[in-house]
DNA sequence: TTTTTATATCAAGAAAAATTGATTATAAGA
DNA sequence: TCTTATAATCAATTTTTCTTGATATAAAAA
């Protein structure tokens, strides 16, 4: 879902309404966290990546991971896709590239393929 | 001060240091904010604004604002310009433009004049 | 069917960020 | 000089977010 595409109710003077300027709250605070970037650059990196993966790559126990991993999936910048045992985490890139300037690409964006 | 030009530097196989990842930090989480958004949105309007503009925009109280306005600043997301008893703040286009997609132009980042 | 592996979730505590009202500093005006 | 206006900062409190270890769930393997 495009977050542009939340219309722009025009309340006073034609301002965005309080939901618009929220959606964008939830997507930025999802990035702002150091080791959330972290695990945003190793999916960027590998394309698509499990927990167990993750956890050898990036030093942190396996709740921590998990719990991180949900913030970003929650803001939808990421997206999950089970296999069994197995979930394989994969950027959003729809979402990442109507945020992320093209200068941050292949660090915390990447091109659709 | 671009952030990209923060060296990769290669510790483990080449993944970037961890000030890398946290200036960046730093910059998602002073957009991590409705409030934030909000002001960066009337700055963008508006082109360079004084703290008593924005209170009358924004309803917030003055010591609120002057709080947002300096993390939005110690981000390197606006600059300050003191006149007399007043402050200007305006885009700091270069690093907005560095982080943000060219999608959010007029909302939150804008080209520079 | 029992065990192991992968991963999510929960509850409690710790840490960080936001809010508030008061105070301070400084410039401009009377 | 005395007063007013603009805006930053501070300390105390509240709220939010993060971390941790334990537990739950479900699939695969033995």
């Amino acid at each position: 879902m495009d977050p542009l595409s939340i219309p722009l109710i025009p309340t006073d003077s034609n301002k965005p309404s309080p939901e618009f300027f929220q959606q964008f709250e939830k997507k930025f605070k999802a990035l702002a966290d150091e080791k959330r970037l972290e695990i945003l650059y190793e999916i960027t990196r590998q394309g698509s990546v499990c927990v167990c993966d993750l956890s050898e790559t990036i030093e942190m126990k396996q709740s921590k991971l998990s719990y991180h991993l949900k913030i970003l999936l929650d803001a939808e910048l990421i997206t999950k896709e089970t296999k069994g045992t197995w979930n394989y985490y994969q950027l959003n890139y729809t979402e990442l590239n109507t945020l992320l300037s093209e200068k941050l690409c292949c660090v915390f964006r990447a091109d659709d393929e």
